[in-house]
Order: structure tokens, then C-alpha cells, then sequence
DNA sequence: AACCCATGCGTACAACGTACGCAGCGCGTA
DNA sequence: TACGCGCTGCGTACGTTGTACGCATGGGTT
């Protein structure tokens, strides 16, 4: 587990040349540019210029190590001020949280709440749920909505970031010489005409749609409901 | 990538003594009794009384594994006929959805979809969306509404699990001697005042209450949604 | 000047994923 | 019957990983 209060406090030692800022930002970093696979101490370490072991000052495991980028991630993810319009706010707040996951897709491997709340996570928790104040709801009844727009958000977006991976990691592949590529495997399932509906899910739209427009219209069927129940009906 | 036609052919020699279907339980057995890092090739390979590199006659990499578990999983989410109420089998078939979740927490680690979809998860997509044929929805309807429940149901069972594992692994600490544990951080965080409503959040609820319970109702706000969009309103 | 201790890191080891190549068995063909 | 071919299983080996241990260093305190 991490020590967020002792993570809160500069270093002691004026010749620190390591923090945990600089520490997970290296790990971003690392974790964006060559994957989460890429994550390991030793390379994280060479891209501070540091020795592998140095990192275990401030970490006592691969996994905080992870926790700690996790929460610092968080920190993109804090909502703007509440404008009065709940809709137009969540909504916001769901774009915003969509696009973290989506701008770091190892969030995927290791969630944001992976290794317990931090203090950005604490902080973006905090604005999200400012956004329902005000509107008569109680505390039980805001996390109610909180929790329900968190889990569609962050599990489409889940779902989204690793569509995109296992396109992009197909992509680089160098496809051999002669690779004779016949029907993929979810061609011929949908060509047996035994999955009339799935094979449609499966093999992606005719025409390409607009990512953020698909999000934002089935976002609007949740966003339909908590209005049914916490405000005065949808739209 | 898992070669799924020739995981769905039997074994060609007869003296065959590992399958697909083995390994994939083997490692499922791992995973579930020993948490998801104990998947190694070695472990499953003993669980399977086998050698290590036998498994690679029948998988390309650990993550083709992880794969070949996935897929196996998501036939446990195939979700029963349609009974005609939309609704009821929308609910049943998050219940399955968020059950199998619950009980294989490393999904959290490797999605059913990381590895594109095998066999079971196309069968598992044709189960779910018959539970939307015949209400005058055309495809595109029908996946705005999967995708939607999906996109929730994961996210939602997710954060369970995740909290469940986290708890469980806190309470496998074995409480040092002479602990002294002071107040935890995010009990100094709520005291501080700073985050009046995120504190009631992150410190659970007062009473129990019944996990299944919350998800059905929060699980209602949206089918409320869907309702109103795609059928005669809601409830 | 003397000491302390937080910091950084070199070394070492067990466990990991997996490339390579060989052993053995059963079937098809002669 | 005899033979050989191909599929299956796996022993060995190597590079990489996480991390325990202990030492060197140098600024702050006394």
C-alpha cells in the first residue's frame, strides 16, 4: 500500500534527487509511450537516469508503483465547477473521464482504483459529486448517481480503449511475406449464419460513426433515467 | 492472437494428453484459487501435471492463455431464452453478467474482450441481444442498447471486485506485532472537512446493505433510460 | 569537527516467459 | 510386417523481471 501522507510531504533530504511526482510521472510516461508491459522498475528507473533500486525509497512494490501512477492519473480527471445545469455537468464529467481512459489506456490493466483512493482521486471523487449538489438530493442518493455514471462511464470507456489496442497492436504487425490472410475467424463465424444479431456487433458498423457521438447518445439513455428518478423526468 | 478454428477442432493424435478446454480450466482453477499473478505457465502446467513448455503446443504466449481462459468464462454469461418481458431478461442477464464477474475477480485484470471475440463470446452476444429481438428494435437499436448495459454492468461488477479484492488482501495482512495502526488515511481525510461528500463516499455506509440490492436499483435507473427511449416509457 | 541518517544504488537470486531441439508414440503406406 | 513421418510432450537454457540486502555518500545537526 501506498503512504499517501508520507507521498504529501517534500523529501527530507535536500539532495533527493528522486520524488514520487517525478516517479510516477516516468511511470506515465513509460506506461503511454511503450505500453504497460513496459512498466518495470528498471525501466522506469533508466528514465529518471536512476539506478533500479532507487525507486524503492519511495515504493515498496511494482505495484505501488502502479497505485501511484493511478492517482496521479486521477488528477486529470477533476471536474470543473458545477454550472446549475446537472446534465450538462455530468455530462462533461463523462467526457472528461472517457477521455483519461482513452488517452491512457493501461488505466485498462490497472484502474484507477486499483490500489485504494489517493488524494487525486479523493479530489476528483469530490468535484464529481460538487456537481450534484443542490438539486434536494441526499448524500445516499448522490452516490447513487455517482456510482451509476462512474461504472458506465469508466466500463465503456474500458471497452473502447481496448478495442483500439488490439487494433493498433494488429497494425504493427508486419504481416508476413506471403500471408495468404483468408476470411478472419469473425468472418467465417458471421458468414455461418448462426449468429444473425451478433455477427453485426462483432464486425463494427457499415458506415464509420463518430466515436464521441455514440458515447455521448448512450450516455443520454442513462442520463434519461437518473432524470426520471432524482429530476424532473428526462430532457 | 488465439487460433480459435483449430481450438474448436478436437486433438489430431489420439494419444493427445492436454486440449484447449484443459488448459483453459487450469488456468481458470489458478486463477480463481490463487489470484491472477500465480497464472504462470509453470503453475499451470503442474496443475495439469504437465511441463511448462507443453502448453506452448497449443498457445502462442501467456497472453494467448489469458485469452483461451477469457473466452472459456464468458460461456458461464450465456444468457437464458427470452421470456417476452424486456425488462426481466435485461435484469437477468446483468445479473449472470455481474455474477461471473464477481466470481472471477481477475477478469478485472484481462477482460472477456482483451483478446477479440472466441467462440463462447460470440455466443454469449447472440444470447443477450435475442433478449431484444421482437420489440420492433432494428440492429443498430439493439446494440445501442447492449453496448449500454454492457458498458455498465463491467464497469459496475468491476469496481465490486475490486473492492472486494482489495479488502480481502487487507485482511490476508497479518497485523504486525505491535501495529499501532493509527487512524488510515482516508479516515484523516474525511476528518479534515475538505471533502464533505466525497468522505461519506469513500468510507462506505453506515449500515450494511445488500450489494445486490444497490446494483438492482442503480441497475434500474438505467434500464428507466432504455425505457424511455426504446419501449413505452419507463416501468 | 564529529556524528547521524536519509538517500541512492550495485550486487545477487529466485522466478518468469519462451526459443530450440530432441524423444517417443501411432498411423498410413509399402 | 516393416518403415518412416508427423504430431505431441518436454528438458534445457537464456534473457528479463521483481526485489532483499547492505554499503557508500554527503548535507544537517550538535
Amino acid at each position: 500500500m501506498v503512504n499517501w501522507e508520507k507521498a504529501g510531504r517534500p523529501a527530507r533530504a535536500a539532495r533527493a534527487a528522486l520524488s514520487y511526482d517525478a516517479i510516477a510521472t516516468a511511470g506515465i510516461e513509460v506506461a503511454d509511450g511503450q505500453g504497460f508491459d513496459a512498466v518495470t522498475m528498471r525501466k522506469v528507473a533508466d528514465h529518471l537516469g536512476a539506478g533500479a533500486m532507487s525507486l524503492y525509497r519511495y515504493v515498496d512494490s511494482r505495484d505501488d508503483l502502479l497505485d501511484l501512477m493511478a492517482d496521479r492519473v486521477s488528477a486529470e480527471a477533476i471536474a470543473p465547477p458545477r454550472t446549475g445545469d446537472w446534465r450538462a455537468d455530468l455530462t462533461g464529467a463523462a467526457h472528461i473521464l472517457r477521455d483519461v481512459t482513452l488517452r491512457h489506456p493501461w488505466l485498462t490493466r490497472h484502474a484507477i482504483t486499483a490500489g485504494g483512493f489517493g488524494p487525486n482521486t479523493v479530489t476528483m471523487t469530490e468535484s464529481t459529486l460538487t456537481l450534484l449538489d443542490g438539486y434536494g438530493l441526499d448524500i445516499d442518493e448522490m452516490l447513487d448517481v455517482w456510482r451509476t455514471l462512474v461504472a458506465f462511464v469508466q466500463g465503456y470507456a474500458s471497452a473502447e480503449a481496448q478495442r483500439l489496442e488490439a487494433h493498433r497492436r494488429r497494425a504493427e504487425q508486419p504481416a508476413a511475406d506471403g500471408d495468404e490472410t483468408g476470411p478472419s475467424y469473425l468472418d467465417t463465424v458471421a458468414a455461418s449464419g448462426r449468429y444473425p444479431l451478433a455477427s453485426r456487433a462483432l464486425l463494427g458498423p457499415k458506415r464509420p460513426v463518430d466515436p464521441q457521438q455514440t458515447f455521448d447518445r448512450r450516455l443520454g439513455y442513462l442520463l434519461d433515467g437518473l432524470a426520471h428518478t432524482f429530476f424532473a423526468g428526462p430532457r
